[in-house]
DNA sequence: AGTGCGGCCTGTCCGC
DNA sequence: TGCGGACAGGCCGCAC
């Protein structure tokens, strides 16, 4: 599943082959996503050059002289650049065309992503204006998440899951960063020292570039840009884990659900 | 206003 | 072996 880790090393490993080229052409094989990809896109898009491509969260936006295209991988979302020949696989929903003899695949079995074109600013989209900060940039502090946790009731997995507080943490990573830390997911936020919020801050950075270095974590189904594995699941402490020994004390590592996700922690380590 | 949950999807796994 | 059902999960949007 991809998370901002997966996200990232996709940017990186398209950014190359995709940044300056013009498409060619462009197709739509099946327009229901998240939301309906516009019709209109292949007209948008024709003879367009790509200016970049950067990331915002785990939206991925690849912009235009004329626009911006917003996508994201859901669950279960692949972006490849492939030779243009390559022939088109099942789920392949989009394909883009380029003029340099390649193609943008966007391939997504179970259709959670998407593929939203704007002709706005990009970050003042709808689905980008309420985002929180980027957790690997310098305002992703122990003050900030401490001033924001004060007061609030929900589960410290929860609030470091929700987009708004900060971006790019899913269920892995949330509850891998937690174990870091030596909190228990559903300690409630506004009991949480400054300290606590300093340290918890700390491991998610931590485990983000950790992942990133190791080109993400494979989980089912998340493949690069270039249709590999991450690596990182081999580093997981906790995740995926339930019933098996901690690494750190031995205590078997347990599972529970906080609203509706499946969260791994070890009883002893996390408190 | 803030929180919680339904719904979107298909591949995989399990039990009968 | 084949089939049905449960489950996985990010995140919007609605209901309370």
């Amino acid at each position: 599943m991809p998370e901002l880790p997966e996200v990232e090393t996709i940017c990186r490993g398209i950014a190359a082959s995709i940044v300056g080229a013009k498409i060619a052409q462009v197709r739509i094989n099946q327009h229901r996503l998240r939301w309906p990809v516009p019709k209109s896109l292949p007209t948008k898009l024709a003879h367009q050059t790509i200016k970049g491509i950067s990331r915002r969260g785990k939206y991925l936006l690849i912009s235009f002289p004329n626009g911006t295209l917003i996508a994201h991988l859901g669950m279960t979302g692949t972006l490849q650049v492939l030779p243009e020949k390559s022939p088109t696989k099942k789920h392949d929903h989009i394909e883009i065309t380029l003029d340099n003899g390649k193609c943008i695949r966007f391939n997504d079995p179970r259709r959670f992503g998407s593929m939203v074109w704007t002709e706005k600013d990009p970050l003042q989209h709808k689905l980008l204006a309420q985002l929180g900060p980027e957790p690997l940039s310098p305002d992703f502090t122990g003050e900030y998440l401490s001033l924001k946790a004060k007061n609030k009731l929900t589960a410290i997995k929860t609030f470091i899951m929700n987009s708004k507080n900060v971006v790019g943490v899913g269920n892995i990573y949330a509850s891998e960063a937690l174990f870091l830390a030596g909190i228990k997911p559903t300690t409630i936020t506004k009991k949480l020292s400054l300290d606590h919020c300093k340290k918890l801050v700390k491991t998610i950075k931590q485990v983000l570039l950790a992942s990133i270095k190791h080109g993400g974590t494979t989980f089912r189904d998340y493949k690069n840009s270039h249709g590999e594995h991450g690596q990182f699941k081999t580093k997981l402490q906790v995740y995926d884990r339930a019933g098996m020994p901690c690494y750190r004390c031995g205590t078997t590592i347990k599972t529970i659900r906080i609203g509706q996700r499946s969260t791994f922690y070890c009883p002893k380590c996390q408190r």
